[in-house]
DNA sequence: ACAGCTGATTTTTTT
DNA sequence: AATCAGCTGT
């Protein structure tokens, strides 16, 4: 048993304690040094592939192993399942040292942010029983006040509420002032900046007024309470040791909680590798990687460059593909894995054509031994695997999507989870504007009169059976009241067994709403299988908001064991992915890079790292494809088609390591290439079609 | 006055 | 696929 049971690194020397953690071994120099760092702030500098989740847990491990409480470590991840996953890694090695790793805690910032302002908030001021907007409902909110103010114009067009959101949150995620967002970010809206302004001014009142914070909030508020509060100190004590993973993507307002954080102690680790930073659209800077070793005083920097992930012959493409960048922290990756196949770019005769050369070679590789879910497609934005999809499943190869609508952004989910959100807080003016709405002859006019009787009612879900409305919409508001109160009667009946009896209600009425009501019926199937997971509603309903699942098929129910699938991933979900064979579809210029990204060089730029972040998923295999020709359907003309141009950041040099292979025979119009290209943007924009 | 329908329009990427 | 503006029917 324990071998160390409760023993810290107090009193036991450094070496003793290295020498009776064998695992240390598993480790190469550089990593070893990584995990076993001892004082001051640590920035590991991690390039892709060099073992940077295995760091990270062994350096839990690691602390665990030399004596720090285990619930006095934060692990903060861009993902939950990364959070877990390298939980699950240290417990692992602990377990062969004979301790456990107890209670870290894990997770992203914002879910991190929840639970400490949960905890915090009311000694801050923060009402207690504050719930949280998730994206659609602020911008829901948003729409609601664009229209309470009545901020429209005949003549021009206002932008989308996800526009609003998105240039709200830019601001305060960035700490910019709007007029500099709207004319760098958003150039096309620069016209409303006096009406975006007065939107966001009542959107910040409204939130408080209603007792809600947005996502953003949730960082915002953690950075107040820890920067300048009465608990600022006593929350930085709890956590002896914080270490954060990718950190090329964290913004300023997290770099400002973990300086907050670390007010009172110095134990912090950071890994990022700034050549994989793609969130700058969401205000990550990458200057915070590059200004950490200021923030934080007598930090150490560390550099990872074996790379355990690829075969030598790739890793020489995607070092000169990156040796473009103009600003750099890292050096170049060598591999520890040897030589093996160059990379292949081939180039296809159009679309569908490049559907087939994946599927082909999926098959090869699956027929000399790859399963399906070792192999994936990167592709840059999501409706871009579409002809593929249908492909797919034409031929019966079964694959999961990731990236993309999410899940819960669908509209027939967030209507079910609406009816449970009312019932959870009967104030949640975002839920009983969708609820309601679904009714036949309820449309926003009886919504706002009904927000009113409710609060009349002392937001007794059921009174909304005896608002008074028009004759086609009395007998849905009654069922609606009683089912409201059902839900509302039992809060402890199980979340599944809830939206049961909201499907019951909800279900029939999908034909009327939607197209696909069959589908979305069985979403809610899939909603209910999550939510037989979960015990409370809140617990449901908050952990769906913060860690929404990221692939559709994630949740299609219980896994059958043998079951295998192709991945389909847009390249930021593949962030910290690895395949054994990878295929990057639509590299053509205003695809790869994207035309919508092509405006300023940091935007270009941003777009070759993220080629770059495709590129070195791949193990042991690496297709890189683009279609010569898009075909283009203009309404009223017959089909015609264009021609693309290969991205541009495969220049001749990184073409040279790079095997070419065309598909097909070129077409002969292929001598025409110049004269008929036409502008890439306006092809890209008819993708609609 | 209001809800609901039709047809045009839509900048990627997402914690 | 979803949003938005404008028109139509009740």
């Amino acid at each position: 048993m324990p071998l160390y049971g409760a023993v810290g690194a107090m009193w036991m020397p450094m070496n003793t304690v290295e020498g009776r953690l064998p695992w240390l071994d598993d480790l190469n120099p550089e990593q070893r040094a990584a995990v076993t760092h001892e004082g001051g702030p640590l920035l590991v500098v991690a390039g892709a592939g060099t073992g940077k989740t295995r760091t990270l847990a062994y350096r839990v491990a690691y602390l665990v192993a030399t004596g720090v409480d285990p619930s006095r470590i934060l692990l903060l991840t861009f993902t939950r399942r990364a959070a877990q996953e390298m939980v699950a890694r240290a417990a692992a090695v602990l377990a062969r040292s004979g301790l456990s790793v107890g209670t870290v805690w894990g997770g992203t910032f914002h879910s991190v942010g929840h639970r400490i302002l949960r905890i915090y908030g009311a000694v801050a001021g923060l009402s207690e029983d504050f719930t949280v907007l998730d994206r659609g409902d602020a911008e829901d909110l948003m729409a609601l006040l664009v229209q309470e103010l009545e901020l429209r114009d005949a003549d021009r067009r206002f932008p989308r509420k996800s526009t609003c959101l998105d240039i709200y949150s830019r601001c305060v995620n960035a700490g910019d002032a709007l007029e500099d967002v709207l004319v760098r970010q958003f150039p096309w809206c620069a016209e409303w900046e006096g009406e975006l302004r007065s939107l966001f001014r009542h959107y910040e009142e409204r939130k408080q007024g209603r007792r809600v914070l947005d996502l953003d909030d949730l960082l915002l508020y953690w950075a107040e309470l820890v920067t300048d509060s009465a608990v600022a100190d006593k929350i930085a004590d709890r956590f002896e040791h914080i270490l954060v993973d990718e950190y090329q993507d964290t913004n300023r307002v997290q770099a400002r909680i973990l300086r907050g954080m670390r007010r009172t102690r110095p134990g912090l680790t950071v890994v990022g590798d700034d050549a994989q930073s793609i969130y700058s659209f969401r205000a990550a800077e990458v200057r915070n990687m590059l200004d950490f070793p200021g923030e934080f005083a007598g930090t150490t920097v560390l550099p990872l460059e074996r790379n355990y992930r690829s075969v030598q012959p790739i890793l020489a493409t995607t070092n000169l593909l990156i040796a473009q960048a103009t600003q750099r922290y890292t050096k170049d990756l060598w591999s520890a894995r040897g030589d093996g196949a160059r990379p292949v770019l081939l180039t296809c005769a159009d679309e569908a054509d490049q559907d087939r050369q994946v599927i082909e070679r999926v098959l090869q590789h699956h027929a000399r031994g790859v399963p399906l879910h070792a192999q994936a497609v990167l592709f840059r934005a999501a409706h871009l695997s579409a002809t593929l999809e249908l492909e797919l499943g034409r031929r019966g190869i079964p694959f999961r999507k990731y990236g993309g609508l999410r899940f819960l952004e669908v509209a027939h989910v967030k209507d079910a989870l609406a009816f449970l959100r009312v019932a959870e807080n009967p104030m949640d003016e975002m839920a009983w504007f969708r609820v309601l709405q679904l009714l036949e002859r309820v449309g926003p006019v009886t919504v706002r009169r009904a927000m009113g009787h409710l609060a009349e009612h002392g937001h007794d879900p059921s009174a909304i059976a005896s608002l008074k409305a028009p004759g086609g919409a009395r007998e849905g508001l009654e069922r609606l009241g009683a089912l409201l109160g059902e839900l509302r009667a039992v809060p402890e009946l199980a979340p599944a067994e809830q939206l049961e009896r909201v499907r019951a209600f909800y279900g029939p009425m999908l034909g009327r709403l939607y197209e696909n009501p069959e589908a979305r019926g069985r979403d809610l199937e899939s909603l209910i299988w999550i939510a037989s997971g979960y015990g409370r509603r809140r617990e449901f309903l908050v952990d769906l908001q913060l860690d929404p699942p990221n692939s559709t098929s994630d949740l299609a129910g219980p896994p059958h064991k043998d079951e295998d699938w192709l991945v389909l991933s847009t390249i930021h979900s593949a962030k910290g992915c690895e395949w054994d064979v990878v295929y990057v579809i639509h590299a053509a210029d205003g695809f790869l890079p994207s035309d919508m990204a092509c405006g300023t060089p940091e935007e270009i730029e941003e777009e070759l790292r993220l080629t770059y972040v495709a590129l070195t998923r791949a193990r042991d295999h690496l297709h890189v494809m683009w279609p010569l020709r898009y075909h283009t359907r203009r309404a009223g003309f017959r089909a015609q088609h264009s021609y693309a141009q290969l991205c541009r950041f495969f220049t001749p040099p990184v073409l040279a390591t790079m095997e070419c292979v065309a598909s097909a025979p070129p077409p002969e119009e292929r001598e025409h290439l110049i004269d008929i290209d036409e502008d890439i943007t306006a092809r890209a924009r008819r993708r609609w079609d």
